[in-house]
DNA sequence: TATCAATCATTGACCCATCAATTATAAGGC
DNA sequence: GCCTTATAATTGATGGGTCAATGATTGATA
């Protein structure tokens, strides 16, 4: 009646469930969420960035970031600093702590990925990487 | 020096980033989140359903679907009594009301899967389908 | 220069998910 | 017939996300 047995509702149902599943064992396998260690990875890779860029490049809501960060600076794996020509704008960067942390979170990412994706060959990535890259596009044009 | 850009890594990002940007967009587009759809779905072809199989088809917890029912029921849309048989199992079914709305949703959710797969050939549809059931096994056995 | 608008960060209110603990009921072994 | 065990449902604590409102600071302008 609701004709939602077509592929293309499949589709979306594996993607919904596949995040309702990943989400969580993701956390449980590497000790850390998604969202956080993305934060980290860019700040790792920025060495100082403003807590605006910051939000833009994980892409998730400003309040989410601020609550990120005030855990991370209390766990001390994070500094945040106001920015003297513009008192608006908070650099926040890595302590030597959080940069010795990360490497071990992204090794446990990895292994995870991989099992993840177990059994795929090169194509077969690569012909996922390019479907699931339209799909974000259109999602962009909403 | 994570070795974090590999291709698997970018499949994994894309995964991630898709389903944080489709959650809200599905919301505001359909008015419903995809969760509770799912529940209403379930119910329509279920007739009556227990909670516990209801809570094993749409795979979340057991108190968020307490939750969520708890809602619905305050709504007019479902309607919950125990089983005289066994009183520690629930029967939840969909009220008139929630049946006449359900189909709307679905009309919604419709709509937005179309677009998101927007440009997609009946070929690349059954690929994605396919390589998309093929991480849920792996991640199923996790 | 005093004010208004724009920008960043924070906070509060809310939704949805998990896990762990609790409650209510049923069933089985002694 | 009682006590343990198992199962369903609920509730509480916590974490992560959104949006909307608020504060703080800066810059432009009348």
């Amino acid at each position: 009646m609701f004709n939602c047995l077509k592929e293309e509702e499949l589709i979306a149902a594996r993607l919904f469930e596949l995040s309702k599943q990943t989400m969580p064992k993701f956390e449980r396998c590497t000790g850390i969420s998604q969202s956080r260690l993305e934060i980290l990875r860019e700040l790792f890779e920025a060495e100082e960035i403003t807590q605006r860029e910051l939000q833009k490049k994980v892409n998730i809501d400003h309040a989410a970031v601020t609550r990120h960060l005030k855990q991370l600076e209390e766990k001390g794996m994070v500094i945040r600093r106001k920015n003297p020509e513009d008192n608006r704008f908070t650099y926040v960067s890595l302590t030597e702590e959080g940069k010795a942390k990360i490497a071990a979170y992204c090794e446990e990412k990895h292994r995870f990925i991989s099992k993840i994706l177990n059994g795929f060959s090169e194509n077969e990535r690569s012909t996922l990487l390019n479907l699931l890259t339209r799909i974000q596009e259109n999602v962009d044009k909403m």
